[in-house]
DNA sequence: AGATAGCCGTAC
DNA sequence: TACGGCTATCTC
């Protein structure tokens, strides 16, 4: 017998099968989808086994399989194919996209010290008869006889010697099960009665085609109900489903709610857990323990024999597409690719749609599906802009007057509040007042950011760190400024204006801690707190219905960030965040500072009119071909020598331009992240309409530079980022 | 990734 | 002619 096998190592040059001779032995375990461990060069490495060929003998001289890895299948066919797929549409390895598909614990490196815990359990033997016990075996074996299986743990706490020698008598037999890290807390059977609106989306979905769907649901609206019911209805056909969720809003809340409805039917993959977590949650999937899995962006590759559904929420997140490592491919386009193989509907939900999704909606692409009004009955809340133009003089700190107040009477109250402080694009760059100097990274081509907890600049690409001068090293003067602006610097301020009022800080710093994300939820929700601050995290999903007013601290930095989507971003934020007041019997109110306040985005905002918005923004795109217009990919040659590599840049540049017609094609230019630890980077830009030729051709470039140690061509269909 | 074979310059 | 560094090639 001789299989073949795609070996654990990403490089161009080496994705491709290799043909290996299977001993005797391994013959009867050989299965397409297992791992095995060959002699790869003089290493040792593990792999794949995509193809067996049963009669052929060793014609070739041919190297033996060392042995087999798996039991069961660890990729079934449908994700063998997907990834063949993927790396058609990705241009990368084609182990790159198995890897994505597993979790971290079934990588070689790591495979060897995650492994699954058991619990052991003792049995009585029937068999056996029971002769000369002492007092301690007689409790031991009338506890087992008791209740038929009892945990080693258990009987070891009574006497641990008296039950060896039952063991070694024959007496009690030893029976494992596996032990999950995870507990699972129990089944509440909450189910809510759902509006004939939501009820109207749920028959639409479950009896209409197998197709993708666009839920426009404003916040509040019940979404994750709606979900919820689809769900319980392909699980009572037997069927899985998955939901994505961003990891951003893949809150302990959320699952939550999953668990409580479906209990441990629900298997949940995100980045709280450690990697012994996540590898039980995906055997329980596997072994079809689980038939619901609720995670992030990897989860589309849940190994589901039979999916009922496919739930993508929070559809217009970034998250969704992997940029970086390769292989960069987009959840969504996953979703809608497993969707068709299991004849399964995909619902892509959100508040604020892509702009994608909803050009394919309108060209009923997608059905367009939508929840315009909330379950409470009431409406969207009110949302004042606060121009900080002129607010600014009479503000205190980051504080204007109307927010100062609206803070204060919502506490007397007894009322919660939530700010946001919009770090996307936030700098807490040091520059100098004087002379304008600011402190840059020597490996990387980016401006250092100030971290107060260990009062040093940082860069944020290579980790690079410097102690924090007093004096500007330019110029000599005292005068740096800026020094952490940040949410311990707003805490700080809103401390003074409130000194009564209990306040929650919830970003990067204070919530990377296992468990401290629900700590604080839970706590504020309890009312623990009055002010719940934050960054992004506080935006999404939370759901707390003592909240009535949500401030903006400022809203402008997202839209400054160079990024043709900041305008669709920012939108989407701050909807999504105004989208936390009000959510149960108290009218709540939004608050947005801003320096911008004539800016499209922002005044749309107010007025909560996505429609209005999607048609603005899709004239700007029209006019600047942009998506959905027009696609984009971008490629990045990257290495060591500036001025080489602008040569191959040009060369590319050329070769594009001589086989493509009807593409734009910009640059090559440096971006922003022109170096990263030492590595230069320039970026062609393309713009183009249809694909026919463009896959091939690019394919040309990557084989041309891949044995190039020199020049590495990354290529990104639809970047999420433009830099 | 890691080993190796082939190519050149230069040192004796 | 012997050695070292660099690069292209190969791994079933």
């Amino acid at each position: 017998m001789v299989v073949g096998v795609l070996v654990e190592l990403s490089n161009q040059n080496i994705d491709r099968i290799f043909e290996y001779h299977v001993p005797e032995e391994y013959t009867s375990l050989m299965k397409v989808g297992i791992r095995v461990l060959v002699p790869f060069g003089k290493m040792e490495l593990e792999g794949f086994v995509l193809e067996i060929k049963k009669d052929k003998e060793t014609d070739k001289e041919l190297k033996d399989v060392i042995r087999v890895v798996d039991s069961t299948v660890v990729l079934n066919e449908e994700l063998l194919e997907l990834g063949k797929w993927m790396k058609e549409q990705t241009l990368s390895t084609l182990i790159s996209c198995y890897q994505v598909m597993l979790p971290k614990a079934l990588k070689a490196k790591n495979g060897q010290n995650i492994s699954i815990k058991y619990d052991v359990f003792y049995r009585l033997n029937e068999d056996a008869s029971f002769e000369k016990l002492n007092a301690s075996q007689e409790k031991i074996i009338s506890l087992v006889r008791e209740k038929g299986l009892v945990l080693k743990k258990e009987l070891a706490e009574l006497s641990l010697s008296s039950l060896n020698t039952l063991i070694r008598k024959g007496y009690l037999l030893e029976e494992k099960q596996e032990h999950y890290r995870l507990g699972f807390k129990d089944q509440k059977l909450v189910k809510k009665e759902l509006t004939p609106q939501q009820k109207k989306v749920v028959s639409t979905v479950i009896e209409g085609d197998a197709k993708p769907y666009l839920l426009y649901g404003v916040t509040g609206s019940g979404k994750t109900e709606v979900y919820m019911e689809m769900i319980d209805h392909y699980l009572k056909q037997g069927k899985t489903s998955i939901v994505l969720v961003p990891e951003i809003s893949l809150t302990p809340q959320m699952v939550q709610r999953f668990r409580e409805r479906f209990g441990d039917q629900v298997a949940a993959l995100h980045s709280a857990l450690s990697d012994g977590e996540k590898y039980d949650e995906w055997r329980r999937i596997c072994k079809g323990e689980a038939k619901i899995v609720i995670g992030a962006r990897s989860a589309i590759f849940a190994p589901f024999e039979n999916i009922g559904i496919i739930i993508v929420d929070e559809e217009h997140s970034e998250s969704y597409k992997q940029s970086d490592p390769s292989p960069r491919y987009h959840a969504k386009d996953i979703a809608i690719k497993r969707g068709e193989y299991h004849h399964a509907p995909v619902v892509f939900g959100s508040a604020t749609p892509s702009l994608e999704a909803m050009a394919r909606a309108q060209k009923g692409v997608y059905t367009y599906l939508e929840l315009p009004e909330r379950v409470n009955g009431k409406g969207l809340p009110a949302v004042t802009i606060v121009d900080m133009n002129s607010a600014m003089k009479k503000a205190k700190g980051h504080f204007s007057q109307p927010l100062i107040d609206a803070i204060g009477k919502r506490l007397e109250k007894q009322e919660q509040v939530i700010l946001l402080l919009n770090r996307r694009g936030y700098s807490s760059f040091v520059t100098c007042k004087n002379c304008g100097f600011t402190f840059k990274c020597p490996n990387c081509d980016i401006t250092l950011t100030y971290h107060k907890s260990s009062n040093t600049l940082r860069c944020h690409y290579c980790g690079y760190g410097e102690k924090v001068y007093q004096t500007c090293p330019e110029c000599g003067e005292k005068s740096l400024n800026n020094l952490g602006v940040g949410t311990q610097k707003i805490e700080e301020e809103l401390q003074e204006l409130y000194p009564m009022s209990r306040i929650l800080r919830m970003d990067y710093d204070t919530t990377s801690q296992k468990g401290k994300h629900e700590e604080m939820i839970d706590a504020f929700r309890d009312h623990q707190y009055d002010i719940l601050l934050g960054t992004q995290m506080v935006a999404k999903g939370l759901d707390f219905s003592q909240v009535t007013l949500v401030g903006v601290i400022n809203a402008d930095t997202s839209l400054n960030i160079p990024d043709f989507r900041s305008s669709e971003n920012t939108y989407s934020l701050l909807s999504q965040v105004a989208g936390r007041s009000g959510r149960a019997e108290k009218t709540g109110e939004v608050i947005i500072q801003t320096f911008n306040p004539d800016h499209y985005a922002i005044h749309l905002v107010q007025k909560q009119d996505y429609l209005a918005f999607y048609q603005a923004e899709m004239n700007i795109r029209r006019q600047l071909k942009y998506p959905p217009y027009y696609y984009l990919c971008n490629i990045r040659v990257s290495g060591k020598n500036a001025m080489e590599l602008f040569d191959e840049a040009i060369k590319i540049k050329k070769s594009l331009e001589r086989n493509l017609d009807q593409v734009i094609i910009l640059g090559p230019s440096s971006g922003n992240l022109f170096k990263i630890n030492n590595i230069f980077r320039y970026n062609i830009i393309l713009k183009y309409k249809k694909d026919d030729s463009l896959r091939e051709l690019l394919e040309k470039i990557i084989d041309h530079y891949k044995s190039n140690p020199k020049i590495k061509v990354d290529i990104d269909f639809n970047p999420s980022q433009m830099q």
